[in-house]
DNA sequence: CGGGAGATTGACTGATCTCAACCCGGGTGG
DNA sequence: CCACCCGGGTTGAGATCAGTCAATCTCCCG
């Protein structure tokens, strides 16, 4: 029973349940301005790029968007994915700063913004709320720390590991255990921070070792417990 | 004309003029414990481990103090630095987890201790400080982000320049040009993400090619431009 | 059928890590 | 007063992980 990509949804219900606005009160839900739905993406896409203004809040409601950096040399370095319930642009929201990252969308989404001066009005206004969205800030910061030592300090072989790892706590496996993300090897090198050719080489490597299966950009998970080793992951 | 280390100092005065806490009312002020003064810690010490559990901010009042996560292979990561009107450990404090970094005096601090349940309540009744606290999580998200493109993407070379920049930017110069904080070679690789042998010899490098001077651990820049330009810093 | 994007493979290179030896200055105890 | 020790700093040699370049392959699409 699979939900068809497009079927209306409730949005106020969506906000409610499933986002950071979780704690507003009715009156102030009303003042988001969802009448007209959320936009939609195409993979592909951008919803805005590093260095742009930007003044409100991404939401998003449906699609997986990559949030990526682009490097002095062109090469990107992916930082999180947004998923159904995330917020995109929160950061530059806050500080008034210009985007510090790009937002390309890896499977159909839709997004609805939320304007900057109302998050701020809720911030001020309702202490619940604000303690949401400082929670999700210091999580976010958390990982950006495990991330940042991860990087310093592990191989790339044990990087894609955990990467593989972190993708199956994120978006699960299918029936079959196939990853519910589809990336391509570049965008999986620009999650792990390395080259194309080097994810390709350990890709095939791990496929040896029966610890996945690759069936194109399907990738198929057989032995978590070894990968979550390989990757060094004390969890 | 310098300040003795141990001048008394008032404390009050010190959390509403150079702290996140510059927006507390007077009576939510009063309500902060600080009527034994801080807390002195010397060289060497933790203030706490990665791990702990911590309940509350700690706001450095003097001193220098390195944050950082230890990799599983026991090497550090230095993640920043505090120094006089930082916060420590609000990250923990805010999602209640354990303290994902240790943090280590550099040079002898004095530090305040700010109950968590007394934070909370502030982030609640006052908007103005629930605001400021998120900018100050948010330009640290931003510095993190920033800190993972760099890892990923820079060479060793590369990224020795930038830290030397970003310390004198954090610390400033003496009047002879000196870095004013003072670190090991394995502090100064432990910042960088790199082996200590590495640091020493880019450091000799530099020093040949006369971008810095070097007198035991302290470090004269001389040609800061330069050392952009190896960092590939677009500022 | 040709074109193009992404995936794969191989060969080569080189930046960086590791290991090991050695140096140096300061502090300590005999 | 001196020998020793210790932590940090430095240097060299060798090993290697991983990045680059280039050729080829495989789909998929028009």
């Amino acid at each position: 029973m699979i939900k068809p990509a497009n079927e209306p949804i409730d949005l106020r219900d969506f906000l409610q349940k499933k986002t950071v606005f979780k704690h507003l009160t009715e009156s102030e839900i009303d003042l988001i301005p969802i009448e007209d739905g959320p936009d939609s993406f195409k993979r592909g896409e951008f919803i805005y790029e590093e260095g742009h203004r930007i003044n409100g809040f991404y939401c998003v409601v449906r699609g997986i968007i990559k949030i990526f950096k682009t490097g002095f040399d062109g090469k990107d370095m992916i930082i999180r994915f947004a998923k159904p319930g995330d917020i995109m642009g929160f950061r530059s929201t806050i500080t008034g700063e210009l985007a510090c990252t790009s937002t390309k969308i890896i499977e159909d989404a839709a997004v609805c913004f939320i304007p900057g001066e109302l998050v701020k009005s809720f911030v001020k206004s309702n202490g619940e709320f604000a303690m949401d969205l400082l929670e999700l800030a210091c999580n976010e910061l958390g990982d950006a720390n495990d991330y940042i030592t991860d990087i310093a300090q592990k191989t790339v072989r044990e990087r894609l590991a955990e990467v593989l790892i972190h993708l199956k706590w994120s978006f699960n496996l299918d029936s079959e255990n196939f990853l519910q993300i589809s990336l391509t090897r570049e965008e999986l090198a620009n999650l792990v921070g390395t080259a194309t050719e080097s994810v390709i080489r350990l890709l095939s490597e791990f496929k040896q070792d029966k610890l996945i299966e690759l069936h194109g950009r399907k990738i198929k998970i057989l032995d978590e417990a070894k990968l979550i080793k390989i990757g060094n992951m004390h969890y």
